[in-house]
DNA sequence: ACTGCCGACATTTTT
DNA sequence: TGTCGGCAGT
């Protein structure tokens, strides 16, 4: 008798022939979500249960089963991470892998715009504002309500764009951010609602569309044109999210517009590391996705591949002190460890300097360098340490804080590429004549003027014509050579060198990192390209630096807590765990803002693998002088048998061979 | 008009 | 920390 099996729709693929051993390679809950088929799925990972290794495993069976690799989508929080995905997976799998779509919200969203936006009255031709953009936009916008509000404090530029951003975000009016956040500015509501349809409206007349127009406008686009919503659909047969509990409400309904026609979508996340409700994200998305998606199945991922059970339990500890009841216990099969150190230090000095020893003295015991983190609640907080370790050589990169493409120099010379690109960008108009010697706002505006088309004669003044001339012709030069992009960057840098050494007192640091922007600029195919990169990827910090030390050692990491995400190291240090920093002192008022910075102080925990430090500095420097500071209050309520406090003991001796010793007390 | 200098001020965290 | 606004000098 013949026999010839059906296959089933879904779900009986386990007897498949895979090429990869799914069913060896993974636990029972990975493995549930790896082979989950149509439908929404909801996957709950904690802090190192393979989340990543699922999604990877995910994106490959996918693959294996015939699925297009062109039509899976999946959606990170940076670009970064999808392409290391990506490129996890054809490792795993083969090369099919790459050609999966992924990257950020806000590059597809810019991609859907680029394509389809003219349906909506969008010139395709866009160009996208980054933060710091945007605030130049609003500045320019602010000077109207500032006069008119004479005498009085108007919020600045940066707190408008807050303001402004945080009502997009969370799809709420200005009105309510302020009486959420900034009570002090309410008397302004009008004006503000006022100011932001003045810049909703020069953002148009420009041609420029900012981060969260990306997202808007392209629900506007999906939501308004039904056809549009469908062809988009279609492309998308399965929709995968990582990250979720970051997300907000914009970016949920998105989702759901994305995935619309196939209604396959697996989000990926943890409600207890959510840390951007700042942005809007809102953690109860996350809890809310089985119902708004019908998600037939919840999955969660207990099982912690990391950490010791040490390192587990403080964790665990530190979620017990969360009103908010997380259903979540990380455990663990590995060895034991160490328990999680507390350290107390005189002075912020002192925590550095403990820092860098240990940090040298774990490198003797053959930790490497760059397996070893310092993670810190704000950008600033590593200053201190910052100086010690060049000071004594140690090789570090730091992630998180400004990024490089918003310092002062480098906006200066994208400046010169974007009035190329876009000659009506009157912002980068007036940056780039006003560095010219002898040229102030007023002459700035006039030659704008004159350019444009000179008006009733406004004579141009030759004096000035003479000073541009330099300018005009690299301009010129750029516009010729467009699709060179490391022959323009080149002939901007020597144009803009000797104004930098000019503009700047540090100018030695900015020139270096000019010449590496030089070579970051170089693999672009054209400038129009090199700034839309710029913008949706922002290079971090200190990714220049980097390229310096590669020939050296590998560096150790600094890294705000936020910028960790995701990440591992085998010994991390917590600094500067002082209440007023973590938790922040902005967030002491408000229940859901300290439970943030709980949360993110979990974040901090689990990255750790085998050892886990905290420390504080007990007399904290701050303006005019020194005061007492106090242990965060979340590490106060853990408990001494989970935590150990270690004393530092000086050496005396100042002629010992070694540096002064710090000594962990066995209690 | 433009430049330079001084003091005030704001500040989490990121696409 | 660096940026912004005001003021004085060229």
């Amino acid at each position: 008798m013949k026999t010839f099996v059906l296959k089933s729709e879904s779900g009986q693929n386990a007897s498949k022939n895979y090429q990869i051993k799914y069913a060896e390679l993974l636990n029972s809950a990975q493995y549930k979500a790896v082979m989950a088929q149509n439908g929404a799925y909801l996957v709950i990972a904690g802090a190192g249960t393979g989340k990543t290794r699922t999604l990877i495993y995910r994106l490959a069976r996918l693959i294996e089963d015939g699925v297009h690799p062109q039509s899976i989508l999946l959606l990170t929080f940076t670009r970064r991470a999808a392409k290391e995905m990506l490129d996890r997976a054809s490792t795993v799998l083969d090369e099919r892998c790459k050609r999966v779509r992924g990257g950020t919200f806000h590059q597809y969203c810019a991609q859907i715009l680029r394509e389809h936006g003219g349906e909506i009255g969008i010139n395709p031709t866009f160009t996208i504002l980054d933060a710091s953009d945007t605030q130049e936009v609003l500045q320019h916008v602010r000077q109207t309500y500032k006069e008119k509000n004479k005498g009085q404090r108007f919020p600045e530029k940066s707190t408008l764009y807050s303001i402004i951003s945080a009502a997009f975000n969370k799809q709420i009016p200005i009105s309510s951010v302020l009486q959420l956040t900034y009570p002090q500015f309410l008397h302004f509501a009008e004006d503000l609602e006022k100011l932001k349809l003045d810049f909703i409206e020069y953002k148009e007349s420009q041609n420029m569309l900012d981060f969260d127009d990306l997202l808007v406008l392209t629900k506007d686009l999906l939501q308004s044109k039904e056809h549009i919503k469908a062809q988009v659909g279609l492309k998308n047969k399965y929709v995968m999210i990582d990250e979720y509990q970051d997300i907000n409400r914009l970016q949920a309904d998105l989702i759901k517009l994305f995935s619309s026609v196939s209604g396959n979508v697996m989000a990926v996340g943890d409600d207890a590391q959510s840390i951007y409700a700042f942005r809007g994200a809102d953690h109860s998305n996350i809890l809310r996705f089985p119902d708004e998606f019908g998600a037939k199945e919840v999955i969660k991922l207990e099982q912690n591949f990391r950490s010791t059970q040490q390192i587990l339990d403080l964790a665990n500890n530190l979620l017990l002190q969360a009103t908010n009841k997380y259903d979540k216990k990380l455990f663990t099969l590995r060895e034991e460890g160490d328990l999680p150190g507390l350290i107390k230090t005189s002075s912020e000095n002192e925590q550095s300097d403990f820092i860098a020893q240990y940090v040298l003295h774990l490198r003797e015991q053959g930790i490497p360098l760059n397996d070893v983190a310092v993670l810190f609640r704000n950008s600033r907080d590593s200053y201190d340490l910052e100086v010690d370790l060049a000071r004594k050589g140690i090789p570090y990169v730091k992630y998180g804080g400004q990024k490089i493409s918003e310092a002062a120099h480098i906006k200066d010379v994208l400046a010169h590429i974007r009035v190329v690109v876009n000659p009506g960008d009157v912002i980068s108009w007036s940056r780039i004549l006003t560095l010219i010697e002898g040229i102030g706002p007023k002459s700035a505006s006039e030659l704008m003027m004159w350019m444009r088309g000179a008006r009733d004669g406004v004579s141009p003044s030759k004096n000035y014509l003479q000073k541009v001339g330099q300018l005009s012709e690299l301009l010129a030069f750029i516009k010729e050579k467009s699709m060179d992009v490391s022959a323009c960057v080149e002939a901007i840098k020597n144009y803009y060198e000797p104004i930098c050494r000019k503009k700047f007192d540090d100018s030695p640091k900015r020139v270096k990192d000019l010449e590496a922007f030089v070579t970051i600029a170089k693999p672009f195919l054209n400038i129009s390209q090199l700034l839309e990169d710029l913008t949706l990827d922002p290079i971090d910090g200190t990714a220049i630096d980097t390229e310096k030390t590669q020939n050296e050692e590998n560096p150790l990491v600094l890294s705000t807590i936020h910028s960790a995400k995701g990440l591992e190291w085998n010994t991390v240090f917590i600094i500067q765990c002082v209440d007023g920093i973590i938790p922040s002192g902005y967030s002491v008022d408000s229940e859901d803002a300290l439970e943030e910075e709980l949360r993110l102080l979990y974040v901090a925990a689990t990255r750790a693998k085998d050892q886990l430090l905290f420390t504080y500095p007990i007399i904290k420097e701050n303006g005019f002088g020194e005061y007492f500071s106090n242990p965060s209050r979340f590490i106060q309520k853990v408990p001494v048998n989970l935590l150990e406090p270690w004393n530092l003991l000086r050496d005396a001796l100042p002629d010992e061979s070694s540096p002064d010793l710090l000594l962990k007390n066995e209690e």
